[in-house]
DNA sequence: GGGAATTAGGATAGGAGTGTCCGAATTGAG
DNA sequence: CTCAATTCGGACACTCCTATCCTAATTCCC
């Protein structure tokens, strides 16, 4: 669902919405609490800094924390900071844009159900997942049974 | 949101699925129709094949067909058939299935977003995408402007 | 039966995501 | 000032997904 890179991108945005406002935790401090790779989580954090999602401080004493308040990440964010420009949303019957041997009913209903997923998700906040509130109302959806 | 073998078994569904019934399409003439490269479909044919979603008929004037309806065939089953033992849906939060340091309000919260993005592309048929229908109201979801 | 078309399946290469390692730059503590 | 802690940034290995190529095995047509 998620690359590893945003899961622990995630994981790190949730430790450091936990802790005290200002604070700066070093990169080891949150790799250890999150069990990412302490060498791999640096450049991710990287990245996050680069997303301007969190400020990295360096030197002695120096460390990570917030920019922007986690009401204010969505999930989407996150990942968008780790994808390199988006494909061109490719049709699903054939190769051209929109193939002309079908009316692309199937281009809109497909697209629907992306987005809709995309949204699901990435509509969730760091402090949604904080505080399990759920943004608007999502348990109103139908549920099938997996057969 | 698919990955590539994935995306290239849907496209190559449709278009079985638009064959004339039990009428026998080598992986070429696919291949050629979605765009997909023929020697790499061929394996995901073979993989198709081996879930059971389609049967191969070896021999000159041999080819592909559906086994199984086109109402039949969710995008599940199409993922499905290419991954690998998914794997033990970890915890948001720290590395333990649920961490103690956080009564993981998140894992719920995600979980719900998780599943219901699932359902929202994988509870899709074959038929589905070709006809344009709606399976369940969809467009009844809650939209946000993206800033 | 011979030959061509076609699936089945293995071996191999390229590329991106993931992860490791090391040095350079910066900053505060002593 | 010196040193240690820390972020920054590049170079490199590993693995899996994607893709290519080649050789069987099978089946129909002539």
């Amino acid at each position: 669902m998620l690359t590893q890179t945003a899961a622990h991108a995630l994981r790190a945005l949730l430790y450091l919405a936990q802790q005290p406002e200002g604070m700066l935790t070093p990169a080891n401090r949150i790799a250890r609490a999150t069990g990412a790779p302490a060498n791999y989580l640096g450049k991710t954090l990287q990245g996050l800094a680069a997303a301007g999602l969190v400020r990295g401080t360096r030197g002695r004493e120096g460390g990570y924390t917030l920019e922007v308040p986690a009401t204010a990440i969505r999930v989407a964010d996150v990942v968008a900071a780790f994808e390199g420009a988006d494909r061109p949303e490719r049709c699903l019957l054939g190769d051209r844009p929109c193939a002309s041997d079908t009316p692309c009913t199937a281009h809109r209903r497909w697209q629907q159900a992306q987005r809709s997923a995309k949204e699901s998700v990435g509509a969730i906040t760091i402090e949604d997942l904080l505080s399990g509130a759920s943004p608007e109302r999502l348990e109103a959806m139908p549920r099938r049974a997996a057969s």
